[in-house]
DNA sequence: ACATTGATTGTTATT
DNA sequence: AATAACAATCAATGT
């Protein structure tokens, strides 16, 4: 599986840092041992789940045509236009073997979804609008209304004990806040989701693609661990089944199965959409747990609710649009399937993965549909996948890179094996081998991340159980990506876009404990745009992505700049009063390449490369390692 | 009531 | 009986 991580957005940087001597490849690999479904040379999907087997009818991935890959494509290549990056690639790949991958995918390559920006705050810090960065359904077209994040202040100390144990969060990384927030890109995810079992997989017929980690789990279970498929006969049935369900295919046609009054469902039949919250939450909650193991389903219910509750109407209204699309689908698919059972004889083939084209010739029972595979909850596929963001990112990415197993959690381990835990090391898959030391620490991040789904979460930090997140978010200030955010005169250029422009990704920030510590040496993470803001010392800084760049900043301490995501063509939240390279005090202008952070070419470079530098001092490598 | 996730527990079926 | 697989339950919250 191959990770996305979107590094569009700092083209500058991320080209400058990221063009090695001599090596013009843009693609950086990390590779390790262990990919059970992807060798390096391979391409990020298609685990070889046997398509095959389920002939899965390609679909189209989403109905939102501005999802299409030409568009992605075209509008990638717009983003490489003009800018000294043009040349440079803005995605980065990481391939790993988690069947999350899908999800990673999620990262809108041309859209700043992984836009991290952290918004100063003084003291409480007000969470500024919600703006999670997910994109539902318009990765493309839709620009960032409002590239301002949501902050979240996290009193650590009520991070300490309770999401988190205790140190196992302290960062999201940058490949994790591109996941998660990529979440729910393509819109057609949902729609995927939703579609009717004969439909589950992407257009591009690969099951990676559009099946998430879950998703491949099950899928793994149900059909490629080991399961031959078996020809059951008994009683008046003959099944054809998954070795693995023999059971069923039996019982269920001998004897119905288990009489629980209730009635068991038939699997074919298309699942409702879920609600807008229960996207968002299936979004959100990956990122939590990803960095808070230990949170408690009340915890993380929490804090989703905060968030939801936090989000502005403009960003619920994206998920409500998902889940009205979904719908329709689901009506379509429902009718479909009706007329599907009426037309459907009596003769039924037994666990069979949900695919009614071409069914195998098979006598059945007179029996209800025999599900194919047992509804259980971990063959539920969820609704909403970001497959088509693999596509997009395919057709994008330049930067591939190998990862271990992801969902390594050293702490508490709990997340799945890790295949390797060894040191990771960055090797270029592409063209030119670019070797690239990335620290470990780094790469389980990425892991982590990638492990589900990536939801828009960007930074998290433990948060108290019990009090709502709301306790813990301070001063929710006014929400930049809303309708009509800062009507009238903020700073913040309101970018009325579309409503469907993805939010911005939200993040928390982390509050030193009330032990003032006044926060020794803040650590300023700034977005493109130069909103900065203050973590803890204790907050790793952990960037996943190549493009993050460390810089030393004189008083304040660090600067982190994580460009993720391209910068939104809309004009994004007020830039900083000056330019952001140290040391030049000109005013940021206007540029199609930058956020308003710099006042010339020539500062991005420059700023780029000390902080690249820094950022490899701090990473305790010097700036050679990466060759 | 049901959806979100995931751990746990209970039930059923198979060996 | 032991084991495996499946199903139900629970948590907090929103629709």
């Amino acid at each position: 599986m191959r990770y996305v991580l979107n590094v569009s957005h700092c083209l500058y940087c991320f080209c400058f840092c990221w063009q090695f001597p001599g090596g013009s490849d843009n693609y950086l690999a990390i590779s390790e041992e262990g990919h059970p479904f992807l060798s390096s040379s391979e391409t990020f999907h298609t685990p070889s789940l046997g398509d095959e087997e389920f002939e899965i009818p390609p679909i189209s991935l989403d109905p939102d045509p501005a999802l299409s890959v030409s568009d992605v494509v075209s509008h990638f290549g717009e983003l490489g236009d003009g800018g000294p990056s043009s040349s440079v690639p803005g995605n980065a790949v990481v391939e790993g073997d988690d069947p999350s991958f899908a999800s990673t995918f999620v990262n809108p390559p041309s859209q700043g979804l992984e836009h991290l920006s952290l918004m100063s705050q003084q003291g409480g810090g007000p969470m500024l609008g919600s703006t999670l960065g997910m994109d539902l359904g318009h990765p493309i077209g839709s620009q960032f209304s409002s590239s301002s994040p949501m902050t979240i202040d996290v009193p650590l100390t009520d991070m300490n004990h309770s999401l988190l144990g205790h140190n196992q969060l302290t960062t999201i990384d940058q490949s994790e806040l591109s996941a998660q927030l990529g979440l729910s890109l393509g819109g057609g995810t949902i729609l995927a989701r939703s579609q009717s079992p004969d439909q589950p997989l992407s257009a591009t017929g690969s099951p990676s693609e559009s099946l998430q980690d879950d998703d491949m789990d099950d899928f793994r279970r149900s059909v490629l661990v080991d399961s031959p498929v078996s020809l059951s006969v008994s009683p008046g049935v003959i099944s054809l089944s998954p070795s693995l369900a023999e059971q069923p295919a039996t019982s269920v046609a001998v004897a119905p199965p288990t009489l629980k009054g209730k009635k068991k469902k038939d699997p074919n039949e298309p699942q409702k959409p879920v609600s807008a919250y229960a996207l968002f939450f299936r979004d959100t909650q990956a990122a939590i747990k990803g960095q808070n193991p230990n949170a408690t389903f009340g915890e993380v219910s929490k804090i989703v609710a905060s968030m939801w509750d936090s989000l502005g109407e403009e960003q619920k209204q994206v998920y409500k649009r998902k889940t009205e699309a979904a719908k329709k689908d689901y009506l379509k698919a429902l009718a479909a399937y009706r007329a599907n059972q009426l037309s459907q004889p009596t003769i039924e083939v037994l666990d069979t993965p949900p695919s009614p084209p071409a069914a195998p010739a098979a006598v059945a029972a007179p029996e209800p549909p025999p599900p194919a595979q047992p509804p259980t909850r971990s063959s539920r596929i969820p609704q909403h996948a970001p497959d088509n963001n693999t596509i997009t990112n395919i057709c994008t990415s330049n930067i591939i890179i190998d990862l271990p197993q992801v969902t390594t959690r050293s702490r508490t381990g709990a997340y799945k094996p890790a295949a390797s835990t060894a040191a990771a090391n960055v090797t270029p898959t592409l063209p030119t081998v670019t070797k690239i030391i990335i620290p470990k620490q780094q790469l389980q991040s990425m892991a982590a991340s990638s492990a589900r789904q990536p939801p828009p979460l960007q930074q998290m930090q433990n948060t108290p159980p019990p009090p709502r997140l709301q306790q813990m978010v301070h001063s929710p200030a006014p929400p930049p990506l809303q309708a009509k955010p800062r009507g009238g005169g903020g700073a913040g250029q309101v970018t009325a876009t579309v409503t469907t422009a993805p939010p911005p990704p939200l993040q928390i920030k982390i509050v030193p404990a009330p032990v003032q510590t006044d926060v020794a040496t803040p650590i300023i993470v700034t977005t493109a745009a130069g909103a900065p803001v203050s973590a803890t010392p204790a907050m790793a800084v952990e960037v996943a992505q190549p493009a993050a760049i460390v810089t030393a900043e004189g008083e304040e301490g660090m600067e982190v700049e994580l460009n993720g995501s391209p910068a939104p063509e809309v004009a994004p939240p007020a830039g900083p009063a000056v330019c952001v390279r140290a040391g030049c005090n000109n005013p940021p202008i206007e540029s199609k390449d930058w956020d308003r952070e710099y006042c010339s070419n020539e500062c991005v470079a420059t700023h780029c490369k000390d902080v690249f530098m820094a950022w490899c001092v701090i990473r305790g490598q010097s700036s050679t390692t990466v060759t």
